[in-house]
DNA sequence: CCTTGCGTTGAAGTCGACTTCAACTTGTAT
DNA sequence: ATACAAGTTGAAGTCGACTTCAACGCAAGG
């Protein structure tokens, strides 16, 4: 597959797919002349890294799961740890999504005056919203540019 | 009350506390000789702004939700959609923490041999977990520098 | 043969939310 | 008075994950 096929099959640009490859998140040793080919793996370790990546890793920490070989190797005990984060952070969004509907639905003339509100921007103030030891991806990718 | 004890009270870096200033986000009309001075009000709106942070807007967003006075008028439609972005995302959590603990569990000897990984793979592929039209954050905000 | 278009490279630019720096000024304690 | 900590400014730097650019290569089709 040359790196068109890829992009387009992925939804990944071809710069991406080059960037990736520096980082050595994937490879592609054969070359026709100055042209990657990538083998059909290739789809499967994407998938990984976009996984990766909505689990919140970085490029390099998803790189250490990966080996050599593109096939992925990956410590359970960091995977446990990695979903425990995430539920927390799950817990947290379950919290701002409650207090923005009920500031929706509040019949509060304005949102100072209600009680439900002001606790969240009190915990938000706090700090109670921020997030853990390890930062967990709230944020995800940025849209594909057009 | 001074930069620096609206900076130990909410935790938020004086510089950060000056970039919201110039970002138009705060105010401290008032200055003893060139130093600001900030009204103990400061406290709520930066509450609002780090739940608007948690939530996935922007400055710029949360920004159009303050009034100049720096009370906080915000359209309830705009409530209930970000709640339903927030919602959203966290089905997607959802989906990759319960495949990471799957992951973590699976008997099989690599996870490549594992369905539940395998599917979790395909649709991370696929763009299923890719975020919406508006981008909610999943990313936190980075670690206060020490 | 020659154009066309996809491919290649390294270097530099982008975006958001800050931080850091250098160079100063000021308020307060001694 | 004098030192010192804490405040001020504008400009520049940082971080991650890419994108964009300029300049160039090369293969296949007409």
């Amino acid at each position: 597959m040359d790196i068109s096929q890829v992009a387009r099959q992925t939804g990944i640009a071809a710069s991406a797919l080059r960037y990736y490859e520096r980082q050595g998140l994937i490879t592609s040793l054969n070359r026709r002349g100055a042209r990657r080919i990538f083998a059909p793996t290739v789809i499967q370790q994407l998938g990984l890294i976009a996984l990766g990546q909505t689990a919140g890793l970085s490029l390099d920490e998803i790189k250490l799961m990966l080996t050599p070989q593109g096939k992925f190797e990956i410590d359970r005990t960091l995977l446990s740890q990695k979903a425990h984060e995430i539920d927390t952070r799950i817990k947290q969004l379950r919290a701002v999504s409650r207090g923005l509907r009920h500031a929706a639905a509040c019949p509060a003339p304005s949102h100072a005056e209600c009680a439900t509100f002001q606790r969240l921007l009190k915990d938000a103030a706090s700090g109670a919203l921020r997030q853990s030891e390890f930062p967990l991806p709230t944020r995800p990718k940025r849209s594909p540019a057009v």
